[in-house]
DNA sequence: TTAATTAATCGTAGTTTTACGATTAATTAA
DNA sequence: TTAATTAATCGTAAAACTACGATTAATTAA
């Protein structure tokens, strides 16, 4: 009601955000373990193993690719598409302080 | 074309991408850190803290609840909300696996 | 009882997401 | 050069999301 709140969201806040809504989507999760557990990163073995069109499948690779956590690479007329190291081990540290910061104190119901 | 497509979307891969996409809202990653970081857990304070109306928030709480990440619990006239410690652990679990499988040598780009 | 407080729900407008087929651009093969 | 392959982009329809004010329901206080 008029009052002026006492936060807005933070940089840090808006940018864990990001990173969850990015893996929000069975698709961009299906992708990711591809990635992990293939040997292959090649853009086509993954529109081959989802069951979701091209185009759709290279949306995806778009959001995954515009949030940082995957890189491609134009390797002749394919794209290969990796995990960004760095990324995932700002995201594997974002989960771990997320995580760790709750504890059973908290808890009031 | 045609082609019958090797894997469809599993429950875990639905599950995860469910669970990160609750997450992937700032208002709802406010919540959850006001929910770990104060002292309060009353729906109110939860309301004055952030910088959109009762309703929006309302909504936000919502959405929390049904993937399970958060329980409510109404108390007299007010309602009190808190972090679920089990799906707090299945979240913290999930992420340690997919965390986990990931290495280096999956690297090729 | 009546009034006040709290939070859920309703209705809705505007935006974003998701999906697809079609097209385009770039590279490689014939 | 021409044809084939690969993946990005365009255009678009349908669905989902986000936000808000208004209303409702439930409880507590006067």
């Amino acid at each position: 009601m008029g009052t002026t709140k006492s936060i807005k969201f933070s940089e840090s806040q808006n940018r864990k955000a990001e990173l969850f809504k990015a893996l929000g989507h069975p698709a961009r999760i299906a992708i990711i373990e591809f990635l992990i557990n293939q040997n292959s990163c090649v853009c086509g073995d993954i529109v081959e193993e989802l069951p979701l069109s091209q185009s759709t499948i290279s949306q995806h690779l778009k959001e995954l690719k515009s949030v940082g956590i995957i890189k491609g690479e134009i390797s002749g007329v394919k794209t290969c598409y990796c995990i960004d190291e760095n990324v995932w081990a700002e995201l594997d540290d974002m989960m771990k302080v997320l995580m760790s910061s709750y504890s059973l104190k908290n808890k009031c119901c």
